[in-house]
DNA sequence: TCGTTATTGAAACAGTCGTACCATATACTC
DNA sequence: GAGTATATGGTACGACTGTTTCAATAACGA
């Protein structure tokens, strides 16, 4: 008895707070400006989620979820050759569409270097991939459990979004990206 | 006439903040902590640059100009394979002396791609290496103006150095390297 | 000693931060 | 209607932020 409870509006708040993070990032997030431009109050936000860094962790963690669901929606194309799987990779994540994205990426990347306690799995995030990607590239792979070569290729993909993310240089990128390509297939 | 100027508490003070913010990151940067631990004031901070952003600014600098001087140091290994050279590379850039540079450098990254306006040189500190590392790697290139080649070289270690401060490890990310310079050698 | 310039301390200002407190409103069962 | 649990608004607290203001001190030449 008493007023129902309404799970939906946090799911909804977590949204939309999602969309904000990846907008503007995870660095100067403040509780006033996050509630104005969700049309709520700081007053909800932590009657929702108990403490910022609890409704942080929450974004974070959707965030990654829907990383993970447009990855397994884009990855399909198993066959052709390795060059092809690569750069279709490469030009995925690279798109104007997944900045938000990667940036997000890098910031809790840099954020979990100078505060590692908030992150306990010790990059989870990051050997998350192998299992998908080691599947992708097991022609080139060396067994059917070898983490060196995913290793390589995400090595390889995430060095050079950072790259292209400071210089902007996407000739000069998608280039290295042909030229490894060429090497891994030979 | 009046007292004279004593530019050396400057360059002091420079310096023991750029410790500092090695040790400490540079988001949570704060003029009080940061005076209380130099053994100063906010007050004088202020006073010898200016403000917060200038102080940042010239910690960067100073901070990159001591990896230039580092890097310089240690390149001198032109002869040997290119797998010499590059697992040398990596050895070195890897090590954990290097761990505070390294976190600042992908702390910037990250605080770059969220306000691009800071950092008007938009990504100098990575071309910066091409330089360097092209006459490194000249045997490999494809001509003495080849882009490609340092840039693919740089690409695999700045991303393996993301995996392993991400993961931790470092049996892994090492056979990784190994990997790409058996590849580059072929 | 006096004038001048550099340096420094202490305090305050105006703002933002996460969060806690208190009241009130809403929606349901009985 | 009463009773009850959820959902809000408003407000204020204490701690922090970068920066400014005002006054004092220190080191030099004359």
């Amino acid at each position: 008895m008493g007023r129902p409870a309404d799970p939906a509006r946090r799911e909804r708040t977590l949204a939309q707070a999602t969309d904000y993070v990846l907008a503007h990032g995870l660095a100067g997030l403040s509780l006033r400006p996050l509630a104005a431009a969700l049309d709520t109050s700081p007053r909800m936000l932590l009657y929702d989620f108990g403490s910022k860094q609890e409704l942080v962790a929450a974004v974070l963690a959707e965030a990654r979820r829907r990383g993970a669901v447009r990855l397994a929606e884009h990855l399909p194309p198993k066959t052709g050759s390795v060059q092809e799987r690569l750069q279709s990779i490469w030009a995925w994540i690279s798109a104007d569409e997944r900045a938000p994205f990667v940036r997000l990426f890098f910031e809790v990347h840099a954020d979990g270097l100078v505060h590692p306690e908030t992150y306990p799995d010790r990059g989870e995030a990051i050997t998350d991939w192998f299992d998908t990607l080691g599947a992708t590239f097991r022609d080139v792979s060396t067994g059917p459990d070898d983490t060196v070569t995913p290793t390589l290729v995400m090595a390889v993909v995430r060095g050079l979004l950072f790259d292209l993310t400071a210089t902007g240089d996407r000739h000069r990128t998608d280039r290295a990206l042909d030229r490894f390509a060429e090497l891994l297939n030979r």
